[in-house]
DNA sequence: TAGAATAATGACAGAAGTTGTCACTATTCG
DNA sequence: CGAATAGTGACAACTTCTGTCATTATTCTA
């Protein structure tokens, strides 16, 4: 193993370790301990971020941060990388350090000059756009931690109709359309609700969870794919074909969505009952594009709605 | 200078050059020209695309994809880098290839194992969520291309009401709420217009940008921020505290609310005559959470709605 | 307090690796 | 054919690396 081998094999020990003596490398490289003396001070004047401590309980340490050892990307890895830089950076905010990303434009530096270029073009023609929200989350890090550290937390939460003190066990976070989620069971409510973060106005207390089952999905990912309520109301809707062209753009409801090759569709699926009301808002300005066909619920749930309207607007 | 240093020098001047001859690099890195040969073996078997032509106009070059020189990262820039690829993984259709972020996933296997499950009970905690939208879009990738390449292409697009062709200059591609769109210069209606790229269903050809004085942006990013279409419709609508917070999630209103510290707000804000449609369609489910003030047509629009929905479900 | 374990440094000789030179072959282009 | 190129082999000079030994200093533990 020539001596460039052994440097960055050590790298990669090292980090794994975290601690280790001397005379502990030198038996793992099969080297003598003076060797491995040299090496280590070669790395450290390379910039890598070991300390050492003599003595009997002594040995080397690593002072802050890891540094990993060097990986070399393709062209296109590297430009993947851009990419996925660029899906983050119109969030306002995130649940960790924003320079953290930034820094990584000090990669952009190392690349040949096209392939900057490349990349500059490239970032001047493809967006991953979000929607600005005008609204921060600035306990967003905090949730974040809570949600690692599977705590509860104790919350100040302002919802569309009441400000109310709740203690949740959050599943995770999740950032959709420029918004963070925390789906957390709901120590008040006894279920699993879905709370937006930048409407949670103060962390009141952070506290181990409480003992007890609770049914919390053990990944966000689980919880967005699999569980999510109950469904137990079917509704039938008829689209026209503008109807159904509308319904491609929700996620949601084209799910249920079927289209006949003579044209128009229906929309067909089980929901969770308080689902009706945000069905009846969605398909409200469809008009005669859509028909309600069931259930009799939402008909009636149509006809309070446009009645209502009525009144307000027609006098 | 090292060998080892001379080596990382090497592979940044080769790939940055691309085609280069042994006697070239000898002398700009001061050796002699069997060095060097020795040196380009050593990086071949490590792995290095290079190929080599005898003959008095060979010479060597890069083969197939440059691999960039290495990099060393710290433990927080790679979970940066996992984290904005995580954001990447539900989309349906990237303009490159999906294999490449996937790729990235070696770079895990490089990482110290507490990382490594750190990394991944982030990522059980933390999802980028984007609803799957059951539409493909196949063309992304061509029409991608053709807004890097400045060309013009003839599409046949399918819209929310009728399927025709035009012939269109992409400003850039750009994803939002997992659906890509594509601004572009349309040389049928003389403006710029926004197209789903699932709805374009064919490209019946690619062109050079035919010349002319067309008002595109520079870069898509531009197009997001800075232009997009006049505004000459001013609106005003009242809200309830009720109706704030339902606007508080849509990005386009709420730029221009305004809340009362008494409570409840007003939109007051400049738009495009065509968005006033989508405007009535949005509060339309506010019901007496929202009052018109402004414009009059906006009201008719309105009133015109509810009298549809009235004889479409109160007969 | 002595002893063991640790880091750190210096000196030096032998081992190992690197480099340049020279000679040579083979290929390609004009 | 001649010039320019890649590729290989041998060898000596040079450089770097490594192990050994000796030494100092620090810290913990028995």
């Amino acid at each position: 193993m020539s001596k460039a081998e052994r440097l960055i094999e050590m790298m990669i020990t090292i980090n794994a370790k975290k601690d280790f003596t001397a005379g502990e490398l030198a038996d793992e490289f099969s080297v003598s301990k003076r060797t491995i003396l040299r090496d280590l001070q070669e790395l450290e004047q390379a910039g890598f971020p070991i300390y050492s401590e003599v003595g009997a309980a002594g040995g080397y340490h690593i002072l802050k941060e890891r540094i990993l050892p060097p990986v070399a990307f393709s062209e296109s890895e590297a430009k993947a990388i851009f990419f996925a830089c660029q899906a983050l950076q119109f969030y306002r905010d995130l649940p960790f350090e924003q320079e953290t990303i930034s820094v990584l434009k000090k990669f952009l530096n190392c690349l040949p000059l096209d392939v900057q270029n490349s990349i500059t073009q490239i970032q001047n023609k493809i967006v991953f756009w979000i929607p600005d929200r005008h609204c921060d989350s600035p306990l967003l890090k905090s949730m974040f931690h809570i949600a690692i550290n599977c705590h509860a937390a104790t919350i100040r939460y302002s919802s569309t109709y009441s400000e109310r003190t709740r203690t949740i066990i959050p599943v995770g976070l999740y950032a959709m359309n420029g918004l963070w989620y925390c789906p957390a069971y709901c120590t008040t409510a006894h279920q699993i609700r879905v709370f937006r973060v930048d409407r949670i106005k103060e962390i009141i207390e952070e506290k181990p969870c409480p003992k007890g089952n609770y049914p919390i999905p053990a990944s966000i990912r689980e919880y967005l794919e699999k569980t999510g309520p109950k469904n137990d109301c079917r509704i039938k809707i008829q689209l026209t074909d503008t109807g159904v062209k509308r319904c491609e753009s929700e996620s949601f409801l084209a799910g249920g969505l079927k289209t006949f090759s003579t044209g128009g569709g229906i929309i067909d699926m089980e929901i969770n009952h308080a689902s009706l009301e945000w069905v009846a808002d969605y398909i409200l300005p469809f008009g005669n594009n859509a028909t309600v066909l069931e259930p009799a619920e939402l008909t009636e749930l149509m006809r309070q709605k446009i009645y209502e309207l009525h009144q307000h607007y027609c006098k």
